[in-house]
DNA sequence: AGATTGACACCTAGGTGATAAATT
DNA sequence: AATTTATCACCTAGGTGTCAATCT
């Protein structure tokens, strides 16, 4: 007598893996099952660049910091040593060259920085926390925009941690790559206007490790250290296909403090700690909640 | 210490109250701000209806029963007496008279309807259940379709329940009518493609006595008798504006078992035991966990 | 007296790290 | 020995009707 299921599928959720093309003749986010046959890198479209193997350049893109926010940039990257992805060389139009991105959770993102963050990827998939949260500047309030993310190694290390040293270690060369997945955001096609005023929030994106992964999420490998960034594209009125982009028509951003390791389980126990404190679904180990466990009992 | 608040504001959601110009522009439903001011009903562009003056024939719209599922219309319309919304003489084109729309759920609004269904209407905003879930046919898989629905009067009347005869009575004419207002389906558009393998949910559409209102939901008179109706508009490539939309361009759909009287708490104790069995957010009043509830003493 | 409101207990739904078991 | 998996208690977030208080 309850009333849930339904006869027919419903897409709850709008972002997924998606094929290119597919991307740019929907606008949307909902080629679910189609998606899965025709994955195709950002990078394989955009420029031949480091998803599969990446450079050992240490060259920051200059767009990387570009409007990241007005805190200390030094502090949030003095540690972080590991080569940066390289960008590669785009030239965007005059008009894709003016719009900003900035990290709204910056200060967060820092903290966690400054231990070496770490990312559980779970079979089922795992939210990311602290969440990607972007604001944009300098867009077209008139045109609209897809706004989308990934996320690519950093190197090509295979890492471990030392628990007695409490650092990380290169443990070998890097397991082979997975199938890259791009995460559209759900609101997307975005209005200029909308991104004048919103916020975009990548909550929703979930990470995994199986390889097999249906549901969309991003693939990662555990114990590999790894870059998200952030791509805006603007989208053309009715251009079927996203095949022929040309460079000029998107952009891409990253933020060097939102680098991360995917573990199956966290190593250091100051990354655990400060999950717990910030992160309200992990209200209950909090150390003043914990007291209380006792009287409980 | 806790992250969860953010500098700009994150619409959560894309369904809400629309200008039609809106609508059509950005082909999504995020105007929130804006859509206050510019509230225009359906009614208003597709045609001289129903909605503030209702009129009295009974005539059944030929759209209504249109692919309303495998059941028995008789048993759902037996009970039916009165006066349905008179759909306007639309003349669609022939690509639109093609589209079917069934709803999924019939067998459980037959249920309510049989008893007269009641649906909570608070300042808050409160779902409906049933849940409005609908199939679309004959739809073009390469075109793009917005997706709405809305809620009219069925007739120009108040009512009230007299308890001691468990029946509805004419209690005057009806108040004053309220803001109308679209609740635009919230993954629109939808590619024909997606119409023809998904179901589309109304799951998250709310009702609302609160006549302003701030979150786009749907505003409601309590005691009063309402009909809610499926829309389906063949968005064209780049029509800038909705406002000089042609009768041909949309269909609307009526299901007569989906009539309903808003109120602020429930009449009919017979409802209110059907809405408790089949609606899984309301278990925890169900006879056999309520003998449970001793147990817990 | 009828209708509305707000606090409440009880759910669904799903995001946390802890933990022990399983895997490699 | 290191890593992964499944299960769990404990949360957030929010959808139910109930009930007492309030409004009109």
């Amino acid at each position: 007598m309850e009333y849930t299921a339904s006869p027919k599928p419903q897409l709850s959720s709008r972002a997924n893996a998606f094929s290119i093309a597919a991307l740019m003749s929907s606008g949307g986010s909902k080629e679910k099952e189609a998606a899965e046959n025709t994955i195709k890198p950002l990078e394989q479209f955009v420029e031949k660049s480091s998803c599969p193997q990446p450079l050992a350049e240490p060259s920051l893109d200059s767009q990387a910091d570009f409007g990241a926010g007005g805190g200390s940039p030094s502090s949030s990257s003095s540690l972080c040593t590991e080569p940066l992805i390289p960008t590669t060389p785009i030239i965007p139009s005059e008009e894709m060259a003016k719009i900003a991105c900035s990290l709204e959770t910056k200060e967060l993102w820092d903290k966690f920085h400054e231990l070496g963050t770490e990312m559980i990827i779970t079979k089922s998939g795992r939210r990311m926390f602290p969440t990607i949260r972007v604001s944009f500047a300098g867009v077209d309030p008139e045109a609209k925009y897809i706004v989308l993310m990934d996320i690519v190694p950093v190197d090509n290390k295979r890492y471990r941690y030392a628990y007695h040293r409490s650092s990380w270690l290169v443990a070998g060369k890097a397991d082979p790559p997975l199938p890259a997945r791009l995460y559209v955001h759900p609101d997307s096609p975005f209005t200029g206007e909308q991104l004048l005023k919103q916020m975009v929030s990548f909550e929703k994106v979930k990470l995994t490790n199986n390889e097999l992964d249906q549901h969309g999420h991003i693939i990662l490998n555990s114990m590999h250290k790894y870059q998200p960034r952030v791509h805006i594209i603007k989208k053309k009125d009715h251009t079927a296909s996203l095949l022929n982009l040309k460079s000029e028509e998107f952009r891409t951003f990253i933020f060097p403090e939102t680098v991360f390791t995917a573990v199956t389980a966290y190593q250091n126990q100051l990354i655990t700690k400060l999950k717990i404190d910030s992160n309200p679904f992990a209200k209950g180990f909090r150390d003043s909640s914990r007291l209380t466990d006792i009287e409980r009992e």
